[in-house]
DNA sequence: TTTTGTGGCTAAATCGATTTACTTCGCAAG
DNA sequence: CTTGCGAAGTAAATCGATTTAGCCACAAAA
């Protein structure tokens, strides 16, 4: 029944030129002179045989697929899987298709996955990258292929991308515990250390410290591999507690990384924010009611996603972009919740 | 550089026919009686001018296009966003990129989605479905397009599904919370009521209370659309807390309805398990290592894509299915944790 | 009367692979 | 001396749209 009828069909049944037929479902009969009655006829003739186009035939002649890829390191990770909800919500609307792909950190999973895709034909990706510089993507960037960078970039690249001031907002945290008479952190991140946007709020956090005179020792500086974190973590944290040299606040880069403190300091039965403060980049919706409730950095997910999708399209659509919105900075919000509120030391 | 080598560059260069370059790349040489020399020359060759198949023109001729889609209500939903990593790798491993499309539950959109995704020649299609009958998939089975529902099914349809036990997994929380001797039962559900997973969780769960003669009183059966959930719970549960006539236990019946009873409860400062019991359905991290943490029914996540996909694929082969494979059902686990163990009331 | 223009439409080429239906050659059997 | 056959290929059709390059008839201008 269904997907039989051909443009063919339609131009035979009816007496005209395969072109004509062309030319009137996409709209650009009345640029070619064809008469309304001609068009009227065709647009009738199409519905009533039920026709439907073959998608791969005409993204074969012209190239496209109207698809885009999204590439993240989990999207099983609550942050990657909002913003993918997003950008999916933007491509439906255009009429795009999203296909996501995994890259677990692994940079030549993640090469590969971006050249399947670029072979699939994508009209376009959307990258957060975990690659440790910007060499594959200026390549890319000059293939022409239309993408954009989001969460983690690189500073001078020639790609699109959208990002959040994670500096800013590692200093927001850090000025906030100040205030709170905290004089001992520990932060907790994941390796490896090209990673942007965790290089960036290790480097506001400890920026801010500095101007108060307080360094972070190199043995509360976590870093946990993207999928060791849970092991790191428990064993770091017992060696605090055993040892009892212990911070007074910890500042957790990833919402992965808030949880798992929060899982084992509630298993060595930590008080919050009595023995430990905390503080987590990246706002996760439970973090709102947990007893205590959790302090976050809070980043623009729907801006971010809106952005980049932006961007992109401009790009499939050959526009170009002005310099000053090839790179966009979003800012960020600090949430103050219990974990994070230390009793008075006064 | 890349993109512009095609088969007929390759034979026009080595002197040979488009036909023997296809028919080399395609692992028919053999086959089709082509000298091992000449192959190797051919393989040389597409190395050496670093070719790549027009993965769009391949498609086109034999209407594929290594794609699967993936179709849920909501992708950003813990439960979903891991089926959709799990399935992901499954399809990489394969070959097969997957497209995800987010339904918001609401039946039109998600009929329009299949059918574009159809439209778009996709291989086949993992669906959980919120239609309210078989017959959508029923014509779709006819038509011949591979898929597999997961998740939430229907009985007696015709199309591959796979979920898992929702009547035992309820009656398993049922049976755990009677033990601690509770007797007065509230149940936090989605609507709409034809849900199948919904509806066998309740059934499931207030089959084993009768057999304890117990009933749930109506006003005790929340049932919140799905994008008003936060709304109706909060609602709904201030109203017990006023009146005063409290539950002893709550069941709620996906991660989502959890998680915002446990956000409420908290506001109330009711406190579990004393005042308020309550066990869950679908795991979710966090669940373990909140205070207190939250007892659960488990589903097998990577089991139910597992399945799924090789149902799939077997269609996709045109690899016929036992009838007794075609309509799967795994088993859960219940994991008692301190949310759903009473103080003792003897 | 010839040229120029134009409104309305079409034949054929094209995209790049796969597949069908031969061809050609050499050799052995009849 | 023909026929048959397998080995090693090839030419051309095909998939279904888009696009290029015109065609044809008639009117207005030169």
């Amino acid at each position: 029944m269904s997907g039989k009828v051909t443009l063919a069909d339609i131009a035979k049944s009816l007496g005209v030129s395969k072109t004509l037929v062309s030319l009137v479902i996409n709209g650009k009969g009345d640029a070619h002179g064809i008469r309304k009655e001609t068009q009227e006829k065709v647009l009738e003739k199409i519905r009533e045989m039920n026709y439907e186009p073959n998608v791969l035939a005409r993204g074969f002649r012209m190239g496209i697929t109207n698809t885009i890829g999204l590439i993240v390191s989990d999207i099983s990770n609550r942050f990657y899987a909002r913003i993918a909800r997003n950008i999916e919500d933007f491509a439906w609307n255009h009429g795009y298709n999203v296909v996501i792909c995994s890259t677990d950190e692994i940079i030549e999973k993640e090469k590969e996955q971006i050249r399947f895709l670029k072979e699939r034909k994508v009209d376009g990706m959307i990258i957060s990258t975990s690659q440790e510089n910007s060499s594959f993507f200026d390549e890319l960037a000059a293939s022409g292929l239309p993408h954009v960078l989001i969460d983690r970039t690189f500073k001078g690249m020639k790609s699109a991308n959208v990002s959040v001031d994670n500096v800013g907002g590692a200093r927001m945290a850090a000025r906030h515990l100040l205030k709170q008479g905290i004089r001992k952190f520990s932060v907790v991140a994941i390796s490896p250390d090209h990673i942007s946007t965790i290089n960036d709020r290790i480097m506001g956090f400890e920026k801010t410290l500095m101007e108060a005179g307080i360094k972070i020792p190199p043995k509360w500086l976590i870093r946990a591999p993207f999928d060791k974190i849970d092991e790191v973590v428990r064993v770091k944290l017992q060696s605090f507690y055993q040892e009892g040299d212990i911070p007074e606040a910890m500042f957790t880069l990833n919402n992965n990384l808030t949880s798992t403190c929060l899982k084992y300091l509630a298993k060595l039965s930590v008080s919050i924010p009595d023995e430990v403060a905390i503080i987590g980049f990246d706002d996760v919706f439970y973090f709102g009611f947990t007893k205590p409730s959790v302090s976050v950095i809070k980043q623009p997910i729907d801006l971010i996603s809106e952005q980049a999708f932006k961007l992109l399209l401009k790009q499939i659509n050959k526009e170009s972009i002005a310099k000053k919105h090839h790179s966009v900075v979003l800012p960020v919000d600090i949430i103050i919740r219990e974990s994070s509120i230390k009793p008075s030391k006064s």
